[in-house]
DNA sequence: ATAGTTTGTCGAAGCGCTTCGACTCCGTCG
DNA sequence: CGACGGAGTCGAAGCGCTTCGACAAACTAT
């Protein structure tokens, strides 16, 4: 293993000269940086981590947090993790993979050691347990979704709410008086990961405000449950005509069913999904959706924390601003002489 | 931030006994690792993993190399990334993610940094411009997947030949005789991952030997190319009953085309799925489906990793065995007066 | 020309930990 | 009873890097 030192002697220069070259924290002439350069080069040299994390303080690590259950949004984890790596990278970070099973615990471990310089934390519950360790520490952090109380933290999400109110704005404007919202299984409401509420409060504050009915039923992903779910729904208010689904494993099995029974979409009942592009487009229908900025996220989060990092950062709150594209399952209200 | 001298002196020990308490490299009376635990306590401390990894050599982290693309397979891929950071934390070890982005540099940046103690690579193409590098450096690796050339490499992958084998037999048993395979998007293929390759020579293989006629169509995902593809089949070989899936993003357009154009699964086609449990349970056929062992896949290949940093390893190429789970989508072939 | 500043380089002091050899104290064996 | 070995502890020497202060040389401003 080639060391500094080796650099240096190679080179004709203290180490120290070799480390300023590396950094650039100190100014050095062309001739000898050249050199060094070269010497690093034909030596194949690379700095020892952990020797510059000890003397540094900094390990150039951010720590990611992703949530242990696979239960929901899978691809959307991923897609957020892989931008974090990604941004990470651009900025001179690796990414160390938490998952959330230790909980609070990996907190302390990474904050205590000084395996990483900064966290970012993936499915935050409304009252999250490992919030108070992120605002008693002096590290960096930020919070991918939305606890009750932000004070201290900096938060990036969607905007749910601002989600929910789109959708009914959407269905509204085509007419639509009475809507279903398919939302997530009952466990993911038992968790107060915040995000289903928060689009469910979206969507009936702004429904009130243009006269539409809600209906809202949690459900778990699957085609056996769903059926039992739509047929609910119809049962309860026949006129239902438009849906909103926050729910991936979800989508498949309604537009199915829809179809099974007759109802054609758009002509019939108008179907928004909030997702990933791919399955709105993937789907047998093209799906009016909202998107799920995963990429946007992750980039964010880690702007944010490598700004804090270098003494620039804020806490704050980033609410993206959702963004609706309307495809080929959105339409017009039938006619009540053709229902 | 607490050290070890701090705790030492808090102990009345020296800074070397608290470290062999921790390590438990040389014996230390009860007594004496009572009091140095109790004063980790009330100090709170954490070793300095920088210092540690500076003076030990060892990191104790593993590297996980995922792809970047996420046009395929993505939920098996966060299990595996799951699994492997699960495992490894029962081994002490964190996981460092790294994205197949910067390719064989990364592997170079790594080991050259001691910034990982070993690595496990995902997506590893039949033949990976990684791999030189790996054989040529000291450091432990298990590759998910497989190369054509394994000599020197420790390798664990589902036995995707014999999965496809599986699959034959499963289907000649019930009396079909002209199959299809869905296979996975062109881009797959021409990547050269192998694993699709490798079940269609295994199913063909068996397929010869057993009677059977089998159509190959690549196919990407979605509803609308399913369509195309499924059309082009039946056209091709109306005496069609057997499909053999292998790309989870086909499996619900498939099944629902079927039904649409009035075949019933499993009493006019039969369906067999390579894919996660979740997806063969939740579609609106319960699938007859070879699970993908992504938990198992990542267990197995950390253990591997972690034996081989204790000096136990062996080179070696797992192949887990595949296991067909029989459910609702196929039955006996039709009787010729049905058809 | 002189003082003051900037530029480029070096030496040395750690960063917090592991680990090796040395030492002491006991119990044990011949 | 003295030599021996194991158990338990300590001191000190690094691991490879960053960074601070010092210093010489080369400018700039008066």
């Amino acid at each position: 293993m080639v060391t500094l030192a080796e650099v240096a002697q190679h080179a004709g220069v203290s180490a120290s000269t070799v480390s300023y070259v590396l950094s650039g924290k100190r100014s050095i002439s062309a001739g000898t940086r050249q050199r060094v350069e070269r010497s690093i080069q034909e030596l194949g040299y690379h700095p020892n981590a952990g020797a510059r994390a000890l003397a540094s303080s900094r390990s150039n690590i951010i720590a990611l947090m992703v949530p242990l259950r696979t239960d929901m949004y899978v691809p959307v984890m991923m897609e957020i993790a892989i931008a974090v790596a990604t941004t990470a990278r651009t900025h001179g970070y690796d990414v160390l993979l938490l998952t959330g099973e230790e909980g609070p615990d990996a907190v302390r471990r990474v904050t205590g050691s000084g395996l990483a310089d900064a966290m970012i934390l993936m499915d935050v519950e409304l009252d999250d347990e490992r919030l108070p360790l992120l605002r008693q520490s002096d590290q960096p952090s930020v919070l991918i979704g939305l606890p009750a109380d932000t004070t201290g933290l900096t938060c990036v999400d969607l905007d749910f709410a601002a989600t929910g109110a789109l959708c009914a704005e959407h269905l509204a404007m085509l007419g639509h008086r009475d809507i279903a919202v398919i939302g997530e299984a009952p466990a993911v409401y038992e968790r107060h990961t915040g995000f289903a509420e928060r689009t469910l409060d979206g969507l009936r504050a702004r429904s009130q405000e243009l006269g539409l009915r809600v209906l809202h039923r949690p459900c778990e992903g699957g085609y056996d449950v769903m059926a039992v779910t739509l047929s609910r729904i119809f049962d309860e208010r026949p006129s239902t005509t438009g849906f909103v689904v926050q729910n991936e494993s979800a989508v498949a099995p309604l537009l199915a069913l829809l179809r099974q029974q007759g109802r054609a979409v758009p002509e019939d009942v108008s179907v928004i999904a909030v997702c990933p592009d791919q399955v709105a487009t993937q789907a047998s229908v093209r799906l009016t959706s909202v998107a799920i900025p995963a990429q946007e996220m992750g980039r964010h989060a880690v702007e944010h924390l490598v700004a804090k990092l270098d003494g620039r950062g804020t806490d704050e709150v980033v609410l993206l601003a959702p963004e609706l594209t309307v495809r080929a399952s959105t339409g017009p209200v039938p006619s009540p002489s053709a229902g």
